[in-house]
RNA sequence: GCCUGUGUAGCUCAGUGGUAGAGCACUUCCUUGGUAAGGAAGAGGUCCCGAGUUCAACUCUCGGCACCGGCUCCA
């Protein structure tokens, strides 16, 4: 006999080679028939594997992410095998689940490819193999019987996988016909998949790499039911609504015109106010923490970038330089600003009671993107910064670093972005080549970063090779309407880029130092921040208002007759603000009315209460979304006091 | 840059080998405080661009561009 303690701590007694789904059959045929993987002692495991020692057991159902990912990765086997029977001939490469569902990525063979229209026969065939419920069995083998097995039927994918494996760590999984690679775990058998879709396909090189062959991708996701599937799809179509493209172009925010350019974001009236707004805003902030505001031109000579180490690094891959038609001078459209801002800090012979100094500016900067990266306003070949270069003393690095984190997280704070990844980006030690300066300087720039994260208790994933050439980065990552994860806010450490533009100062002792520099920029980019902005408030973020174009009513059931009067006498205002005095039917009547003569209007639930919303509607549509009233009248009137207390108090909490 | 897909009125989209439609929006007029109202008239399109096939192309073929979903890249 073996012991099995469960989550609760409760111990069972079991027979041993018991395994999961018997475990599962003796608590209730309920969960029997949930539970879709097990966690045992931490790894988790198929439910039909026998368990031969006493362990920790945890049954995971749809609810659990390994259950789902359990699901999701037979998913993965289903649609290839159902690929496998549809496409002879096909070879396979991997099959992983995801957040969402789970790809294949298949070579269908030269010449041949797969395409949207081949979807419902694949889908179909899935199903069919659902129906038959057939086992799928879990196969220690040895490397040399792997390769043979995978060798014999020319899947060069899989044999190059195998190569890499240690002998006696292989396992595969077979159902019907079908035999794959894997390391697990999977559901007991096809008949648990109800529902399946196959969302879309796409090229992707195999194992990531640009120059080896690219493969067919097939996205799909599947759900134990049926009515899972249909809320899905719903959830998608309503994530849809708030693309940040679409609302831009209903609200009249930014346009791109192909005369101009791709990538080259045009910002309406409306829009340019909503960005002016965020401006200003960050402005205020910065003044308060002992920025200075600079301006830079909008090129600059070939030499600097060269001194920097841009120009190596990415001179092939930038718009090319501009050339003077007599001197034959050669200047670079400025993909960054912090050259333009180490020449600032050469103007001066700087002393150590001069620093930190902090050059602030929106720098609008010029980036070639390769065609197929463009994506509205996250992606885009011109954009603006809300950059900024504090240089330092060495030992007040740590300390401007954490005043940065505040300000990113005052701007978090006020915009109510909660859901943010923060992201400790390092470089790659294997691949240092591709990286500038000193090990010593990397290694100091780097634990500064750690540690600043650590005092502040922010927690980071650590991600390597995903720094800048010149030196690590905090990103912090947010996630748009469908998922997707885009980095904003990022603070960097750098000690290579003074080194290079010979930055110095006079310290105490009257010798010469050189400063550490940090870049930071708490929006990142104010298109790609305006993007995020709207996929998260839904667009309902009326800030390209200013104030003289809000009026405010105030609306309940004795105060009908009034409002109605007062929204005619305001018919020259953009907009208006109903507050409705928890009368909702009033509040319809009124807000509808108002729809006829005036282009967008706010509905505000309780003034007072801190959680009530606003929202906009435009002319003829439903209503695109809220945000809170306090947010909102803030913002409105530029209260950065407000903003930052509300910050100090969620620090202090 | 690579692999699917899309590109028709301001917006959302339908459509055909014989040179174009709907709904909403827009303009003018009438009607109307209870409600994205109703009625009448009207304006608006080198059907993404270029080449080819054809008596004839918005429609078929090829090339380009832009956009969408991914891959790669992202200072």
């Amino acid at each position: 006999m073996i012991k099995i303690k469960f989550p609760d701590l409760s111990v069972r007694e079991y027979a041993e080679g018991v395994t999961a789904m018997q475990i599962a059959e003796s608590i209730s045929p309920r969960l029997a028939q949930e539970v879709l993987a097990a966690d045992v002692n931490g790894e988790t495991w198929d439910l039909s594997r026998p368990i031969l020692h006493d362990v920790a057991v945890k049954l995971l159902k749809w609810d659990d992410d390994e259950g789902k990912h359990a699901f999701w990765h037979s998913s993965a086997h289903l649609m290839a095998e159902a690929m496998q029977e549809l496409y002879p001939g096909i070879k396979f490469g991997i099959g992983p689940a995801i957040e969402n569902g789970f790809y294949y990525d298949v070579d269908p063979g030269e010449g041949e490819t797969i395409k949207e229209g081949d979807f419902p026969a694949i889908e179909a065939k899935m199903l069919e193999l659902v129906a038959r419920k057939e086992e799928i069995k879990r196969q220690n083998i040895s490397k040399e019987d792997a390769l043979k097995l995978f060798g014999d039927r020319d899947e060069v994918y899989k044999t190059e996988l195998i190569g890499e494996l240690a002998d006696g760590s292989i396992t595969t999984y077979t159902q019907g016909s079908f035999t794959d690679l894997c390391r697990g775990p999977h559901l007991p058998n096809t008949s648990y998949i109800k529902a399946v879709k196959i969302l879309s396909v796409a090229g992707a090189y195999w194992r990531g790499d640009e120059k080896r062959k690219q493969l067919v991708r097939l996205y799909g996701i599947t759900f134990p039911k049926k009515k899972l599937l249909d809320e899905y799809l719903t959830l998608l179509e309503e994530a849809k609504k708030r693309d940040h493209r679409k609302i831009g172009k209903e609200l009249e925010l930014f346009g791109f015109s192909q005369a101009v350019g791709a990538g080259l974001p045009l910002w309406l009236p409306r829009g340019t106010q909503l960005r002016l707004r965020l401006e200003d805003f960050l402005k205020r902030i910065q003044k308060k923490y002992g920025y200075q505001q600079v301006m830079t031109p909008h090129i600059g000579g070939k030499q600097l970038y060269i001194t920097s180490g841009h120009y190596a690094k990415y001179g092939k891959d930038s718009f090319q330089p501009i050339h003077t038609p007599q001197e034959g001078e050669e200047f670079l459209l400025k993909p960054m600003n912090c050259p333009h801002h180490c020449e600032i800090y050469k103007m001066a012979p700087r002393s150590y009671k001069d620093l930190p100094l902090r050059f602030a500016e929106f720098g609008t900067v010029y980036r070639y993107e390769q065609s197929g990266e463009l994506h509205g306003l996250t992606r885009v070949r011109g954009f603006t910064q809300d950059d900024a270069h504090l240089f330092c003393r060495p030992d007040q690095l740590k300390q401007e670093f954490l005043k940065v984190m505040d300000i990113i997280f005052i701007i978090f704070r006020a915009l109510d972005f909660e859901s943010f990844e923060a992201q400790i980006s390092l470089r790659d030690p294997n691949n240092k080549e591709k990286y500038i300066g000193t090990d010593e300087n990397w290694e100091k720039a780097e634990a500064a970063i750690v540690e600043a994260c650590a005092e502040a208790g922010l927690p980071a994933k650590v991600e390597l090779g995903e720094a800048a050439f010149y030196g690590p980065k905090l990103d912090f990552m947010v996630k748009d309407a469908i998922g997707r994860r885009w980095q904003l806010g990022t603070i960097q450490v750098d000690y290579n880029l003074p080194e290079r533009f010979e930055l110095e100062y006079t310290g105490e002792d009257n010798k010469k130092h050189r400063p550490v520099m940090i870049h930071r920029a708490p929006f990142g980019s104010i298109e790609r921040f305006v993007a995020v902005l709207i996929e998260h408030t839904g667009g309902k973020f009326p800030l390209w208002l200013t104030p003289d174009q809000v009026a405010i009513l105030p609306v309940s059931e004795k105060y009908n007759d009034y409002a109605w009067k007062v929204s005619r006498e305001l018919e020259d205002k953009d907009i208006r603000v109903v507050v409705d005095d928890r009368n909702e039917k009033i509040g319809r009547k009124i807000r509808d009315n108002e729809l006829k003569r005036i282009p967008f209007m706010l509905i505000v639930g309780e003034k007072e209460a801190e959680n009530s919303e606003v929202s906009v509607r435009k002319q003829g549509e439903g209503d695109k979304g809220s945000m809170k009233i306090t947010t909102f009248a803030a913002l409105l009137n530029d209260e950065v006091e407000e903003m930052m207390n509300r910050w100090q108090k969620t620090k202090d909490k």
